[in-house]
RNA sequence: CGGGGAGUGGCGUAGCUCGGAAGCGCACCUGGCUGGGGGCCAGGGGGUCGCGGGUUCAAAUCCCGCCUCCCCGACCA
């Protein structure tokens, strides 16, 4: 079978090349793979069901592991009382800007004597709610999560990245100890980590976020950070630890062991549809989409090559012979039976990249194969339809394992040691990527970076790293290493 | 929310300066030839020109207001 070349591999021809217009690239493939759309109410979007499927997979995954580890899904309000949403004051005010409210109801569009909050996070419903099921330490540890939409009423908006509604879970949790929430906190970052690195294929760097970039109301936020193919940073997940601040806000308090009276601890954690525009980017190409096959609405795609209707039947029962074993093997595959030219076909899937492409035609039937290309390689290899079902699952796991590790590489291609400001200006003002540096701690010079280096910020603290060296700002000893990057 | 640009069949656009019967490409429908990487021929359907108001004998075109989208900034999962 012939080989391809570099050039003949340009097959997908409607979309913005990455290297032309990276923002213009990712809309389009959004919009083309038919993920999602603008809805015509700004800043709101419309998943469609090749891009909710990816987020379904994902939340399947993410459910099973807090199921697993004893948490329950609950269904909160949707709008917030104003008096709730005000009780705890750094979380009001780093909320107040986005937060969208409603004042009229009814039919006479009456004013409302208390407006309502649309939840652009819940913790300021939950808490109040929660109170009422925690009397003592044996209610506790409450381990709450809920599947639902939020809004914040941004200023600037992209698909799945940043829209005025978007899809997501959010967990919170309840604790009878400091150290519990500290754990729980840290556990469910775990989990992120593995949604990103294990379903998604995309490596994170994991860490502690510096005090500017920590959620209202948190005494600390973990994060998973992973990089998109333009070198921008993309935040993949947030778990916060918020110590008393929310249980003294609500009073959401228990009886000890000792008959005392004690405020909870509490988390809150949250993975969001951004992960889908993280597919996209991380793993993306000129051609289009390419998806992690554990997340991959279509894993298999089959096109049938006939030219009339005998030809046609001989295929379908061909198909039909060994379609069924792949079905058993829970491997998730379509028949492209569209009255289209084969080459259409391939350019459609490849836009939505679809991991395996089965090409079949007679010729195939007749020697007992089938002609499967990959989507990233798109090398063309004879399969005997003998075993295909089991052939096809480990050329799956080969397939997510090489995508990890073509991710992997670029990320260690893109991540560079930097001593001081000028370093990191320069370094920015060319490249993206991730920069280790030291850090002395002080927001003064956090600020600075952010400034002088044009939207640098710091995106992890490495909290297990032996930090040596010296600030990059103030040249002081640092005490922290850090990551660096320009975000989305 | 500031600065810039744009809204014309599903998508992309021409026409607007200088008012006078809405055109093109793709997609779609029908038929035929085709079919292993986007093929060809013939015929056909579809548009309140973003919305509202104004000027005019006459508005896609000129004027006013609004809405939506795109790009650049400050804010963000």
């Amino acid at each position: 079978m012939k080989q391809e070349t570099e050039e003949q591999q340009d097959f997908v021809k409607e979309v913005t090349k990455m290297s032309d217009d990276f923002d213009r690239w990712y809309t389009e493939v959004v919009r083309k793979a038919e993920l999602a759309d603008w809805s015509g109410v700004r800043g709101m979007m419309v998943v469609r069901p090749y891009g909710w499927a990816m987020w379904e997979a994902i939340m399947r995954a993410f459910d099973d592991m807090i199921k697993e580890s004893g948490h329950e899904n609950w269904a909160f309000p949707l709008l917030i009382p104003r008096e709730f949403l005000m009780k705890e004051a750094e979380h009001i005010e780093g909320f107040a800007p986005e937060v969208a409210w409603v004042t009229r109801a009814g039919g006479g569009m009456e004013e409302l004597e208390e407006p309502l909050a649309v939840r652009p996070t819940s913790e300021t419903i939950i808490g109040p709610l929660i109170k009422r099921y925690i009397q003592s330490h044996r209610d506790l540890p409450k381990l709450t999560n809920q599947w639902n939409s939020v809004v914040r009423w941004e200023m600037r908006s992209r698909l799945f990245l940043r829209s005025r509604e978007f899809w997501w879970q959010e967990g919170h949790t309840f604790h009878a100890s400091a150290q519990e929430a500290i754990d729980e906190a840290d556990m469910i970052l775990g989990y992120y980590r593995a949604i990103a690195e294990e379903w998604l294929a995309v490596p994170v760097l994991a860490g502690r976020k510096s005090p500017a970039e920590t959620f209202p109301g948190a005494v600390h936020t973990l994060t998973v950070e992973g990089l998109m193919r333009d070198g921008l940073a993309l935040q993949m997940g947030t778990s916060h630890y918020f110590g008393q601040n929310f249980a003294r806000a609500y009073d959401i308090s228990f009886s000890n062991k000792e008959n005392e009276r004690e405020l909870c601890y509490s988390t809150s954690w949250g993975i969001s549809t951004r992960l889908v525009g993280a597919i996209v980017m991380a793993h993306g190409d000129d051609s289009g989409l390419i998806v992690p096959p554990k997340i991959a609405p279509v894993q298999v795609v089959i096109v049938p090559i006939f030219r009339d209707d005998e030809s046609q039947q001989k295929v379908r029962r061909f198909i039909d012979s060994w379609s069924g074993e792949l079905k058993g093997a829970g491997i998730r595959h379509r028949v492209d039976w569209r009255d289209e030219r084969p080459g259409d076909k391939y350019a459609h899937w490849e836009l939505k990249g679809v991991p395996l492409r089965l090409n079949v035609g007679s010729r195939d039937a007749d020697a007992a194969q089938v002609e499967m290309v990959d989507r990233l390689t798109r090398k063309k290899v004879a399969l005997p339809v003998a075993g295909l079902a089991d052939r096809l699952r480990s050329e799956l796991d080969d397939f997510q394992r090489r995508l990890y590790e073509r991710a992997t590489a670029f990320q260690n291609e893109n991540t560079y040691e930097l001593r001081t400001l000028d370093e990191v200006i320069a370094h920015f003002r060319q490249k993206g990527g991730f920069a280790w540096t030291g850090w002395c701690g002080d927001t003064d010079e956090e600020a600075r970076i952010k400034t002088d280096a044009g939207g640098v910020t710091i995106r992890t603290i490495d909290e297990s790293a032996k930090v040596s060296g010296s600030c990059l700002v103030c040249g002081r000893p640092a005490k922290f290493r850090v990551s660096l990057a320009k975000a989305y």
